[in-house]
DNA sequence: TTTTTTTGTGAATCGCCATTCACTTCTTGG
DNA sequence: CCAAGAAGTGAATGGCGATTCACAAAAAAA
């Protein structure tokens, strides 16, 4: 009698969730919030843009869903490094460096996750994607004082700083009309920024 | 038979213009982008709506006029302190701390300048002022080094960073949602941040 | 004062999308 | 194969707010 989902149509519907995604993040990445509407998300996940609504209940919801997702990755990517070997300052320095790096290759996605504004909720999810970053760098920030790597200082103002130094010095790039070449140096500068920043001994 | 104004209405109509943008900046000051629709700033400015466009071709070049001038304001405020007595230690100091002192002042407005997404243009007139910010911290940086106050370093990232970290520090205080107490202690560790990041002496 | 030009009004238009919905197409269970 | 339920479609709807426009009020010219 009731209707039951085949193994292979949950396949199917679970698939079809995750190319919507998929889509709306490679839209985001490519042109920003802007270029990503409802029908341009459902036309290139090959879907129909009602359809869209079957698997979430509005726009912002798929989308804070496509940010979250994403800074989870790139929290996740963070944490291993700070949970690894080394000294607390190549930690930090391999946390910007990686950071920084990833937030080239895509950069809409990066300035999405970073400053484009969008709907309160997607905002809203932003602004916990950044704290998550702070936090981070706070634990950096802790250890290397605990072990005199770094002078005592402000451990919340430093994280945010340091998250707001690399971001900015990023987004000039990343900013739609502007090449990025020197990719290089620019990571580097950064690092020595933050690493001065933090007190660090190595310079 | 030409119409030629006579004085006092020349007077009344750039007072108008003026009131308009009072009202648009009073709005964003407040309520960020998204309250300050045309109605909005019209009403508050004791004008109808088909009125403002008498007085300005769009919507965003209003704002890009608001934003404009509120940042050229600003920049001559740094451009005084760098042009200061003074070592460029104290300096830059004083451009860090006047500038988050008045960030801290009007919070939406500093927001909207520095993150609040918007349109194009507005976003293109906010980029521009973030470089301009730039300038004036790299002419701090190239003073500083000279004199052998700071080490050697990239000007333009370290530049960049300081816009950036104090941006962001002050962001989370700013944006929406949350108190802003300890406003001092905020404000002294970016200035910290900032003097250990380009190597100032005196920490 | 009458005429002409400018300024001001605010309701109607327009464009833009997200969201909905009547309908079609596919799945499932019999 | 058929009936019932689920998934998918895409045109219509609806809301929002910038912009326009036919008209009214005010100011200058005659």
């Amino acid at each position: 009698m009731s209707y039951k989902r085949s193994f292979l149509m949950e396949e199917r519907l679970a698939d079809n969730r995750q190319r919507i995604l998929k889509a709306a993040r490679a839209l985001v990445a490519e042109g920003g919030f802007n270029s990503a509407s409802i029908a341009a998300v459902a036309s290139s996940a090959g879907l129909s843009a009602g359809a869209i609504y079957r698997y979430f209940p509005s726009k912002s919801a798929l989308f804070v869903e496509v940010l979250t997702s994403a800074i989870d990755h790139e929290i996740a990517i963070l944490q291993d490094i700070v949970q690894g070997e080394g000294d607390v300052t190549a930690r930090l320095r391999a946390c910007v460096e990686s950071f920084a790096n990833r937030a080239l290759e895509g950069p809409y996605l990066a300035y999405a996750f970073i400053a484009e504004p969008a709907d309160e909720d997607v905002d809203e999810a932003r602004l916990l994607g950044r704290i998550r970053f702070g936090e981070v760098f706070k634990s950096l920030l802790v250890e290397g004082i605990d072990k005199g790597e770094f002078p005592a200082q402000s451990i919340d103002i430093g994280a945010a700083c340091i998250v707001g130094a690399f971001t900015e010095a990023l987004i000039r790039p990343i900013t739609p009309r502007s090449k990025r070449d020197a990719r290089a140096e620019l990571v580097e500068g950064i690092v020595a920024f933050c690493l001065r920043a933090v007190g660090a001994k190595v310079s």
